[in-house]
DNA sequence: TTGTATGCGTTATCAC
DNA sequence: GTGATAACGCATACAA
């Protein structure tokens, strides 16, 4: 037996479609109360529940939107769903996430599919965020809120959370440089990424600001994920003169750094100086504890869902590309030291 | 301008909507080389991409299926989730992944949007399955396979993933025993879950079989969550005697465990031996490194899709309920040894 | 207050 | 080979 339509249940009831569908979508419409309670009973005992499909056919609106993050497995992205979620249930949004595994051309698979599904929206959660993604979707004027991403357009539905690094970057300089330091590595994200060179720059310009050239400071590529940092440790290790201090493009770079480096017999933070970024919840329970950069995460997944509430809703209107900015602080646990040498 | 449709690729092609529909879906179906092309540039100028609500309005099948978990933050359904995205993408399939929230009513409600949405099968890899859950997909007739749950109907397109825990619990057993450890203490997930009570009793086989009576090994519910090891930790040492080894229903709860451990200042594994459950990627990382029970995560994630593509396939002959049983194995880490009393 | 008719964007069944 | 036309399940303008 197919599932009961709107149809059978007008039969049932003893009254037509539209009668049915009035009390489905009942708000101010007035059916009287007999009827009513006629229909309500005939989709009681039918268990009959519209078919969304046909729904958002003619209705143009799905009542869902896209998320796609880079990895359901990186912790960071935990309570960013969590936060996008809370808001979406609040305002009657279900949300698909989708893993782009850090793969664009999965990620633009994705918005292709999510777009033929009429969702209402999408968030773009991911790091790695590709321009060609966000292009497709304003091209067909899908409402879109971008994590960490510079918006080289100036209209349309679209929606930027950018994150202020500099703040948390500068006080783990300031703490790094305080505790003796002056030789650094920045392991970053997959250098094609721009958000990869910000992080750097920042960094950059806050040794700078102590003085420290940027002759002092090596540059290693790393893939965020935990086996990246692992790896890199190799490389890390080969640089001359050895530097005192690293400072990852986040915290599963940083914790796959102190696993390689323990594995090296090397003592953190004794032998090396760790910083990561992110604050993941991994972050102070590994050993030794993570001294690192914390985004607020929940904040970003909870603004980034209210803003593409706000986008759904201006309908149409030509506005601006909207704005907000999250800041970034620093947290000093156990894997930073003064440097033995 | 909203998106194109099939009408306005044929008025561009000088054909008809059928003809676009059928290079569309072009199989065997013979259209003429020449309007083929046309279509096809058509399409391409255009940037036509079918609306997949229509399509599955009609056809009867979405292409998607629904993913339901309790907790994309769990790392035991990292690679299970990996292993169904695996299969599914092959088969050309979306998933959509839901995060139930460990919550019975969460998981209905995501239950009856993901069926409005008509995908064409659902997996339930939550460890929490509710009956309920499965009697509403059943009743509807919805190709299901649910991870670790014991089947009390035998026919429909359902599919069940078993678990046989015995086997490693057995072999961790055996090892605890050998070590000289003879007071135990098994921390559960919810004891409203049958799945808890299989985990405990073939526990209590595994002790029984070596002459250690069901007197000497307490039990203690947690959550299957980090922060419930954590918590339940404090019962634990309130315990008289005080058992020297904890087998924990999963690698989460131990590793919470030993958290709350060392910040009572105990040492692990010479004051306390614990054993985990699941193996998680996060189990040889902390310290010590995690004795536990592996399970097959991936292969889990993969059978299980590969299963709901046969039950989705077969449509409609009334078949019994598909099974698949999938072994646990014992891994030795670190946070076991002999019991120091 | 309720019913009828039309259309959303497809595929499917016919004719041609 | 190709083009009308009828569904699919629903919402909605309009008529009653």
């Amino acid at each position: 037996m197919p599932r009961p339509t709107i149809q059978d249940v007008a039969r049932a009831a003893g009254v037509s479609k539209s009668t049915v569908s009035r009390v489905l979508n009942g708000v101010e419409d007035y059916v009287d109360a007999n009827t009513r309670r006629q229909v309500e009973k005939a989709i009681a005992e039918l268990e009959y529940r519209p078919n969304a499909l046909a729904r958002s056919l003619i209705t143009k609106r799905s009542l869902a939107v896209g998320l796609l993050i880079s990895d359901v497995a990186n912790a960071f992205y935990h309570p960013v769903i969590h936060g996008v979620e809370q808001i979406a249930i609040e305002a009657g949004y279900d949300t698909f996430l989708c893993n782009t595994n850090y793969e664009v051309e999965r990620g633009l698979h994705f918005i292709r599919s999510l777009m033929s599904k009429n969702v209402d929206g999408v968030l773009i959660m991911s790091s790695s965020v590709s321009d060609e993604w966000i292009a497709e979707l304003a091209r067909h004027n899908v409402p879109t809120v971008a994590l960490d991403w510079k918006p080289n357009i100036s209209e349309g539905p679209l929606g930027v959370i950018a994150v202020d690094f500099a703040a948390g970057i500068q006080q783990a300089v300031e703490h790094l440089v305080n505790l003796g330091h002056c030789r650094f590595v920045h392991v970053a994200g997959p250098l094609n990424l721009p958000t990869s060179l910000l992080r750097y720059e920042a960094f950059l310009r806050a040794l700078a600001w102590h003085d420290i050239p940027a002759a002092d400071v090596a540059l290693l590529e790393g893939n965020l994920q935990f086996e990246g940092g692992q790896r890199v440790l190799t490389r890390l290790l080969e640089l001359s003169p050895r530097p005192t201090a690293v400072f990852a493009a986040n915290d599963l770079t940083a914790l796959g750094l102190i696993s390689g480096a323990r594995e090296r017999g090397l003592r953190i933070p004794d032998d090396l100086s760790v910083v990561g970024l992110d604050d993941i919840a991994l972050a102070d329970q590994s050993s030794p504890p993570l001294t690192t950069i914390r985004l607020p995460k929940l904040e970003i997944g909870r603004s980034a869902m209210q803003m593409l509430l706000t986008l759904m809703h201006s309908d149409g209107a030509a506005c601006p590309v909207h704005e907000a900015l999250v800041k970034s602080s620093f947290v000093e646990r156990q894997s930073t030291a003064a440097p033995r040498s």
